[in-house]
DNA sequence: TTGTATGCGTTATCAT
DNA sequence: ATGATAACGCATACAA
């Protein structure tokens, strides 16, 4: 391994010369601080991180929370692509990513300890259990943090817009002629909240009641629980006419039994998910879905995470939210 | 920050005594390491991996290549499965997992100069392009690696057995009594190599001839490219009796043009994916398939690559071949 | 069994 | 503009 001594011996000057030329400081000689990149080049020398965070405290390291209780995380294509689009902006600005997790081998280290056993210059938070205390420990340590979908005081979010989304698709589901209409929902979470907040207030505002019997919890991302519930509806005596799904890929459960029970969609039931997956664009008919923007929050993630890291005095926390954006597939009848 | 420095002043011994003591060490008493411990807990002392790592050279550490090409890597269930499950034993085996890419900031190191840069102890190298110079300069490097689903000389791998999974499929299907079968295959990998490779000897052995016209080029995780195939294949005079799609998601976009050329599958036609992943159970009829063991190989990697790195003098590098399951869905008619 | 001393590679302070 | 030197926190060879 080359070392900066090494540079340092070849050039006959000293490591805080090599250091300097090699950090674009100031206070070096024009001609003498590119004699010793170029040989640094020729070396093949390339910096080590580790002595380097060890003497500044900084690590250009972001750790990324993503704990995953229902085991479906990164298989959830919303949160793989926020990852990567996180990871390829943090790579852009000369970050990389670590995974943080708890009871790393035998010690019995907690997020945040994780974090600064790892030096983690900032950590994002997304799917998780953000009740947890040990999430919340650490989003109000020292440690900058950028949680996702969820909002916590005097820190910064990225949060997908699920008011205006739940909003647009009932308006739009409205605007096709329904008025009886089911919401199999997700588990509960600050944006299953949200979102069956906004369908109760949009109907509301619309002039449409909902039943009770119409909303059916359900679970994200789970086919089987969305069939249960889809049969559930299909029992009623008053059906409804268009069916809201907690997402995309749930909603598969929910077609399987409409098509086993012969109904036609959306001839027979109208049907709408929510995520906007690239698999919803695949199915026949095109699912009517909206849109989370996903790479958007991975990035913006990322660079306001950053930005704060690298700026800490200017910084002031901000909420974000990211609309998305109606796709209008062809599982809403106009009736 | 606690310090081994501020535990040692605090138990009046020395800096080495407490590193001993924490790092369990058999030449310390034995109370003393205890009372040792117990302050270091009571001073909430935690480890500072980047001083350790400058010290003795290990990060405890485990880079994950996964770069992608075809921007589907993570979005891929079976990838996004490795990465998880490879995380998790790398977890629990004290290991943290960092991404390893090109490229990070405006630096220009390549993958083996990150992967050093990080000080990483080994690398999982998944999902890439495999004759990429950067990744051969890699995997010959002195740094422990693992790949998956390829084959590099003396160096350990994780191989999906594509052999037997074509083999299987294709002797379910010609039980079936299908003899005309066509196969879309993904784009030229070496996996792809296998598969075709087992696919027609496979056919061969049991007797059927393949018509050239049979086998077309679609693209791994691509609807578009299989529906275009589909549509190939539909027009021939002698059409095919299954088709064999590049993989699970892939089929969706062939289940559509089947769908919308009025076929009912399997009474019309029969159909095979790849993968196993979640969907392909989901869909109605529920898909006949090859199931990976992504978990496993994810595991596995993480194993193997840590016991190389743990003991690197008694290691033999290994080719481990991971075999799949046939998983019987409805999409296989009975001829 | 315990302690002393040194150095890992880098950056930063302070002289020169 | 350049260099000597001390730290960052830890682990280890060696001495006691």
């Amino acid at each position: 391994m080359v070392t900066l001594a090494d540079i340092a011996k070849r050039c006959n000057v000293s490591r805080a010369s090599v250091s300097k030329a090699i950090n674009g400081h100031s206070d070096i000689g024009k001609e003498t601080a590119e004699f010793i990149r170029k040989t640094a080049r020729e070396m093949g020398y390339y910096p080590n991180a580790t002595a380097r965070t060890l003497k500044s405290g900084r690590s250009q390291n972001v750790g990324v929370l993503f704990v995953d209780k229902t085991q479906s995380g990164l298989a959830h294509e919303y949160f793989s692509k926020i990852l990567e689009s996180a990871k390829s902006m943090a790579e852009k600005l000369g970050y990389d990513i670590t995974f943080i997790s708890r009871d790393i081998g035998t010690t019995g280290m907690d997020f945040y300890e994780h974090a600064k056993y790892r030096q983690c210059d900032g950590v994002i938070i997304a799917s998780v259990d953000f009740e947890d205390p040990a999430v919340i420990k650490l989003v109000n340590s020292e440690i900058p943090t950028v949680t996702l979908d969820y909002v916590f005081n005097n820190r910064t979010s990225i949060v997908s817009d699920n008011v205006k989304g739940m909003e647009e698709l009932v308006k739009y589901v409205y605007s096709k002629g329904h008025r009886k209409i089911a919401y199999i929902h997700g588990e509960e979470t600050s944006v299953t909240q949200r979102r069956m907040a906004s369908f109760y207030k949009t109907c509301a505002d619309l002039g449409i009641g909902i039943k009770p019997e119409y909303v059916i919890r359900g679970d994200y991302h789970d086919p089987k629980a969305a069939a249960i519930a889809t049969r559930k509806l299909l029992e009623l005596n008053d059906r409804p006419t268009c069916i809201f799904y907690p997402d995309d890929f749930s909603y598969i459960g929910g077609m399987n039994i409409l098509e086993q029970a012969g109904l036609s969609i959306p001839d027979d039931m109208s049907v709408v998910g929510y995520d906007g997956i690239h698999l919803s664009q695949m199915l026949r008919p095109k699912l009517t879905t909206y849109q989370q923007d996903a790479t958007f929050m991975g990035e913006e993630a990322a660079r306001q995470l950053i930005e704060n890291i690298e700026h800490p005095t200017l910084w002031l926390p901000r909420q974000i939210t990211v609309p998305g954006k109606l796709i209008e597939g062809s599982t809403v009848k106009q009736l």
